[in-house]
DNA sequence: CTGTATCCTAACGGATACTG
DNA sequence: CAGTATCCGTTAGGATACAG
């Protein structure tokens, strides 16, 4: 059994990682096929995505929803849990952006919006 | 360089992976000698502490600083920058503890508040 | 007390090929 | 289209010893 000795840890481990909000955060947006998220999350390998959407499912983040059809479909969004770290990913979101501002200038990284 | 294709990357960047929020969030509630957060975040190894410490001041998240004295004393602090996040983590912390709440009754983890 | 230097392991994550 | 399986390199991170 794992063990934490603070909440944040929690929040971290179901948010944390390299694709684990990105994926919700395009999720709450409204629910999105496989093919979608692999194209909005330009970078994310096959195996990621598939491994970490079913992560979030296990922690009951998001849900899934498969039709029986050829060739198939498989559609994911959010549950009341998932959706309910909009405002957190948005007010993590409006930090990064304040914090690249400030940093800018170091040259240090670039951010690219392809929405 | 790095690119990132959402501000949600470089906020995680930032405060994500296993130590760094949790530092943090010490810090903003005052400054702290080495030992003391050695003490408090009690299973973190000396290397990732000063590790952590040290990326955390290369962000201007935090600020160190050294008294010329035998034996040495280091004093770390929070920045403005890295006040700032004391919402964001604050509602970090509170999600969690809801998380656990709803989640207990699976006995998949437990959580141990030491403060 | 604070910090550095090694060594070593496990987990993360990318590339590729393959299945229904 | 959605997902699985395998291989393999990189990195995160723990243990230990040591230095100023």
């Amino acid at each position: 059994m794992k063990t934490y000795y603070c909440d944040l840890e929690v929040t971290m481990e179901v948010i944390g990682g390299k694709w684990k909000g990105l994926i919700l955060y395009y999720l709450i947006k409204g629910p999105k096929r496989t093919s979608e998220l692999k194209r909005l999350v330009h970078s994310i390998s096959q195996k990621m995505l598939i491994q970490t959407l079913r992560e979030l499912e296990t922690n009951g983040l998001i849900s899934r929803k498969m039709y029986n059809q050829v060739p198939p479909k498989v559609e994911y969004s959010t549950t009341e849990l998932g959706q309910s770290l909009e405002p957190i990913l948005r007010a993590l979101c409006n930090w990064g952006d304040n914090y690249a501002e400030k940093s800018f200038a170091k040259g240090e990284f670039q951010i690219l919006h392809i929405d």
